[in-house]
DNA sequence: GTGAAAGCGCTAACAG
DNA sequence: CTGTTAGCGCTTTCAC
């Protein structure tokens, strides 16, 4: 015997299949008695829709899903990710509506995943790490999944999304550097393909002017120390950097000191994300704070909206902050504060 | 017109639709001429199977389920989540098999969340932060829903197991601060519900052969600094306290420090989990490393196992690793390392 | 208010 | 080698 059916449930309630699904759905109007009847078998069967069975009768998978293009191991050092998921996950579960994730680490990969998302695993997509003219926008209109993109997504798309300003904080960041004293001042980016990468880096060069010390990095720990390594063999060194996140700030701060650098005396290190330790690294990492719990759960809520026909819209939330500490000097924050969420 | 289906691709290469799902599933031999023209049918109609529906005619998913009954909350600030997920994934994503997440806060939804899975949701689950006498076990024993469990689950039980000796390291950790002359040493645990937990406290009982500084905590920096409070405020302080996280731990230093106290000469403290940035922290956390994205890969690789009908084995993992950093004193690492993989 | 029957898109016998 | 015929478990017309 295998799990009980819909039908089980309606003969041992004496009544058919369609008045049972109707009790639960409430779809149309069920008399007292029988819908008791009908819960009390339920009941007793210990009988739960097979939401596949659902799914394909009503096109509606209950799940959403997010396809990840990350590498595993990049993935596992993020401060973004888990609380992101916590964000999504936070809107999802009141509903029971389930997150689907599948990494991908080829396009057609990514592109099989989209399909079978839309084939049916998921309602509908949260799209993260957008490219300037992502393939992806398109190819998902295309397949009509509904989707909501992350991150400041400049071309036309039909699709919701959601916006953080991180180029303020930035341009905050490099006024301090620069208010400070501070002249040559770096910046290590992430990839620049990425929306947010770009979005970083330009504040930047908007406010310093030049490229001539921006590195392009890949927020791995790796091209953090290997860049600023480079920068500090340039025959006038930067005495500031600004990385684009909190890994890549922690070891390129690492290896300065490796090499006899004081931080921020001689040199001063910025991250962004604000990875929830950093305000008690040594010294304090100086860092932009986004509130990635916040963006899931907005993301998430209005990709449900999205799904059930509301149309799209563009949400702008203001979430991203500075973090001034120790490690750009002129801490404005506690030494060793318990939060600074 | 909606997607199209093995039917559409069936009639433009002229044959049915039994043929078409076979030259797929290679279940049986079709002619390379057929073959041929289906395979050239299915692109040019950009066909992908339907999850769903074939997870609906073969009682197969194609992917596996975790249900989180973590709040949100921990969820994000939580070192051991994300690098097990990446973990699971690293496993699942060459088998293009997905990974379906739904947290649930009550045990009623957790319940609904499992019976989701098994009607079809996913094969299989994996099971986290098991309890002593964890209901989950015998429950889906029941649903017949293959599991692999993560931890030393001590009951009998028909699943696959993943563990890991969580308490060596702490017994080596209490060693080495007896043998620096500590005699006064604490232990803020997590829930003793949690075999986790547990696990971690009786080694440290065995050491210290007293519960009279033992304290419960719950892996939140809330009371990783309530506690730290309680214990620095008896008569006679400890002078050495082993916290069950690192998020315990360094909320634990820094309210510590702010009593004035220096770490580590007057007070070790020591985590547990070792987040990639605790080398990093000041003074570097002694931790114990504990391979999470190891023990994903294995757990996901024994469900895949499990499910395709391999008999349950019980796998115990050599990954855990004491740290000892400066925040014990008598540092073994160097005081800035890059990595401590 | 409830029942009967026709699918959703696929796979799996059973034929030939 | 390929076609036919039933389902998988649910929802949803259409009747009564």
């Amino acid at each position: 015997m295998g799990r009980p059916t819909i039908g089980d449930v309606a003969s041992a309630a004496g009544v058919t299949k369609a008045t049972v699904s109707h009790a639960f759905s409430g779809k149309r109007p069920i008399s007292p008695a029988t819908k008791a009847r009908i819960v009390a078998a339920a009941e007793e069967l210990n009988w739960v829709p097979s939401s596949l069975a659902r799914a394909l009768a009503t096109r509606r998978a209950n799940a959403i899903g997010i396809v990840l293009a990350r590498d595993p191991e990049i993935l596992a050092s993020d401060a973004f990710f888990p609380a992101f998921i916590a964000g999504v996950e936070a809107a999802l579960a009141p509903r029971e509506v389930a997150l689907v994730l599948q990494v991908a680490s080829t396009r057609a990969g990514e592109e099989r995943a989209y399909r079978a998302m839309a084939q049916g695993r998921a309602d509908g997509v949260v799209v993260l790490d957008l490219h300037a003219a992502d393939w992806r926008v398109p190819f998902l209109e295309e397949l009509g999944l509904p989707a909501v993109l992350l991150g400041a997504y400049e071309d036309a798309s039909t699709f919701s999304c959601v916006r953080t300003d991180d180029a303020a904080p930035v341009r905050e960041l490099v006024d301090h550097l620069l208010a400070q004293g501070h002249t040559r001042i770096a910046h290590v980016s992430g990839p620049m393909g990425y929306v947010h990468s770009r979005v970083r880096a330009s504040a930047y060069l908007e406010r310093t002017g030049s490229d001539e010390l921006l590195r392009q990095g890949d927020f791995t720990a790796r091209t953090g120390r290997d860049l600023t390594a480079e920068l500090l063999d340039l025959p006038e060194r930067p005495t500031a950097i600004v990385y684009a996140n909190d890994t890549m700030a922690i070891a390129g701060l690492s290896y300065a000191r490796s090499r006899g650098l004081r931080i921020p005396e001689d040199l001063a290190v910025a991250g962004f994300d604000d990875d929830h330790l950093s305000a008690h690294l040594s010294p304090p990492l100086t860092s932009v704070s986004t509130d990635p719990r916040r963006r899931g759960e907005v993301a998430a809520e209005q990709l449900l909206l999205d799904i059930s026909g509301r149309p799209p819209r563009s949400i702008t939330l203001d979430c991203t902050r500075l973090r001034l500490r120790d490690s750009t000097g002129a801490s404005t924050e506690p030494p060793h504060p318990r939060s600074n969420a």
